[in-house]
DNA sequence: TCTAAACTTGACCATTTTAGTCAGGTATGT
DNA sequence: ACATACCTGACTAAAATGGTCAAGTTTAGA
């Protein structure tokens, strides 16, 4: 059970946009050198951060992205969604009367995982992008 | 962030061993037509759970696996680990000063992930064989 | 004693996912 | 015009996943 670099970098990019962007728009380029991600790959992230109404961008010469809301509306589960990291514990299809296995029934250990997802899943809606900042605010470069 | 197959497996295997050693050992067979999972697959399973001490094995005809705890003893953290389905949250090591991004200090957002580390295993130490009993005690087969 | 059931071990493999790279664009401020 | 920065899609090496396969060893019971 892990998590993925993607839903990781995803984060660490907005926490840097929320930093940042609060004169000018933020370039890739300044957040890939600043937090060490690929810039080919934070391109990757940020066209679906976009596609989520998370970011917004301005193109051009001292373009660059910026939040579309303040970050204490922007919870982790909104990041983690916009990017497909989404908490998957049980195999089967919720809404399907089968189990994981095929079988007729949902198998014994079904109601575990539902109830860890939902355990995972209350985490990322406490947490917004704000929290994440307060812990931070005093080692900016 | 998924839950992968030999963890449920694990799990579901283990329930049902719950429900069927007291008299006689069960064989890998059993669980295998009862649970809809693989044979070969449950040996490799049972061989990491026979290491890690959870079960213990009785060979030759009517041989087979049994608890070697009460499943009240028994908690979800145990069969995890033994299976290497850890919860591996952040990517750096935790005893490096350094962060996952190769760079002097940790990331932005270690603290978070370490947090929600917490948050997962703390509810996997909670569980046990017992609680999972509980539930599907009334659809035993 | 023979045999079949069941555990044991280790190698092997197809598929999928991950974590990117690469090669082109297009838009725009100066 | 031109550099900067966003945008898009295709591609890929490496790792993880979810198994299978083969070749044992052990032991209960006929
Ligand atoms: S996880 Fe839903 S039936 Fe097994
Ligand atoms: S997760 Fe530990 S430094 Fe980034």
């Amino acid at each position: 059970m892990k998590l993925t670099s993607k839903g990781r970098y995803a984060v660490m990019a907005l926490v840097d946009l929320a930093r940042f962007d609060t004169i000018n728009p933020v370039s890739l380029r300044d957040i890939s050198l600043r937090q060490g991600i690929s810039l080919d790959y934070l391109e990757q992230i940020f066209s679906k951060l976009k596609k989520n109404q998370i970011v917004k961008s301005t193109r051009g010469t001292q373009g660059g992205y910026f939040l579309s809301k303040k970050p204490n509306e922007i919870k982790l589960t909104n990041i983690l969604n916009a990017v497909d990291e989404k908490v998957k514990t049980v195999q089967c299809k919720k809404e399907s009367k089968k189990g994981c296995n095929g079988k007729a029934t949902k198998c014994v250990t079904h109601d575990l995982w539902d109830e860890l997802e939902t355990h995972i899943n209350t985490f990322f809606e406490k947490k917004s992008l704000q929290d994440l900042l307060k812990n931070n605010s005093e080692r900016v470069n």
